[in-house]
DNA sequence: GCCTTTGTGGCACCCAGTGCCAGGATCGAC
DNA sequence: GTCGATCCTGGCACTGGGTGCCACAAAGGC
């Protein structure tokens, strides 16, 4: 997947790392499951911290020994990021969906906004999961691998709709700038208690694209 | 420094662990310097790469105790990252030396480029540092803290520029934007020995501020 | 009941990073 | 020269993440 150039390809590894249980019904069952498991890791991570906590305890707390749970997570850092490779795959898909007639940055807004709607009674965990992501310093570094994917996603759709290849400064550059709004965006998220995220991304977006359609210091990034 | 939104506290306060030896002539002398210590981790991590060497490893090749050589680096992480802070001020000091008539893109690509002037000599060794950085794993991770540090600078200019907050949407976009054709170039670069790292940036920059400039669906990303 | 398959988890180990603290080296002061 | 302040060194012990190995437990098929 993606160019050879940015791909770090321990990333794309380490993500799933024995998928416990595939769907033969023969052989011991297992004895938990990775949503519960990171249900079990949220609540100490609340209680203590995402630092403070051991995998000990989140093991222990989960009732599975240490070693079983590095079987479930490739590592600690791993565990607010959910099934992310699936979800890498239905962002592709939602963009290819876009029709052709739809402008690259309004297709890429459209798919983004979709992207990263929760159900309502999902938005509490969502909320937690991304504060850790973007706030524990260690879970951010952890995370530039997966953004490298994520903006590689973004990159090859461009590249495909501008005739170029992924790994060209255009889609590249508009990549990381969709990644860096959709950090923006989520930041403010978490920042306000009430904000509604499809908004923050639609509006991030719309003021990305006129930054693109216009030099910023002409017009500072708001919208007509 | 910078906003609050992206800024990671510890990143700041891990640089520089603890300076040894600053100016004070008293007390017993440094066994060693950083420089000589990367210099000696350098030629480790040419010979076994840089996650087959340990820690203890370097130590003894410098010939200093395990325990001293977290005195002069924070972490095994931060050995490639030579006086990167003062790289920051270097770069922010050449961004605000830019006259005001010179438009923003503009101005931030001349500073780039000049920042990223290495003497002939140091080439090889930045080369090796760069590799480093980008390609291991471990390494690009642990490099969020310092890109993030990095796009402030930038974010800190446009804003300063076009009257906004750093924090906003435009000015994170784009120094989203420029990190991002930083690393598209510096990739180019490690993968063309003869490659001039100045001039690829200088077209890696000129092509972002055309992205800006027009949509890349009408124009993919060519300089004119 | 046996065999195969699959998950479990204990054990031992490696490595990064840290707190503690007893030194060693160097100064200026006397 | 000796003393004390200052700063650096490095050993020791410890925490905590992550891994290889392997014996064993639980399930299904036959």
């Amino acid at each position: 997947m993606g160019s050879a150039k940015l791909g770090h390809p321990q990333a794309d590894e380490a993500v799933i790392p024995v998928p416990p249980q595939l769907s033969a019904a023969v052989g011991r069952r297992r004895a938990t499951s990775r949503q519960e498991l990171e249900e079990t890791a949220f609540a100490l991570f609340a209680a203590r911290g995402f630092e403070a906590t051991t995998v000990d305890e989140i093991a222990a707390a989960a009732g599975i020994g240490r070693r079983t749970f590095f079987r479930y997570f490739p590592s600690k850092n791993d565990i607010p990021w959910g099934a992310f490779e699936l979800e890498l795959d239905r962002m592709r898909a939602r963009l290819r969906a876009c029709p052709p007639e739809v402008a690259v940055m309004d297709a890429i807004r459209e798919a983004l906004v979709d992207f990263n709607r929760v159900e309502p009674t999902m938005v509490a965990l969502h909320r937690r999961r991304m504060e850790l992501i973007l706030r524990v310093p260690a879970l951010f570094a952890h995370s530039t691998l997966r953004f490298t994917a994520w903006r590689e996603v973004i990159a090859e759709f461009v590249a495909a709709r501008t005739g170029q290849r992924a790994g060209q400064l255009a889609p590249q550059a508009i990549a990381h700038a969709v990644l860096g709004v959709s950090v923006a965006a989520y930041e403010h998220w978490l920042d306000d208690p009430v904000a509604d995220l499809g908004e923050l991304l639609d509006t991030a977006m719309r003021q990305l694209a006129d930054a693109f359609g216009a030099p910023p210091g002409r017009r500072p990034g708001r919208r007509p």
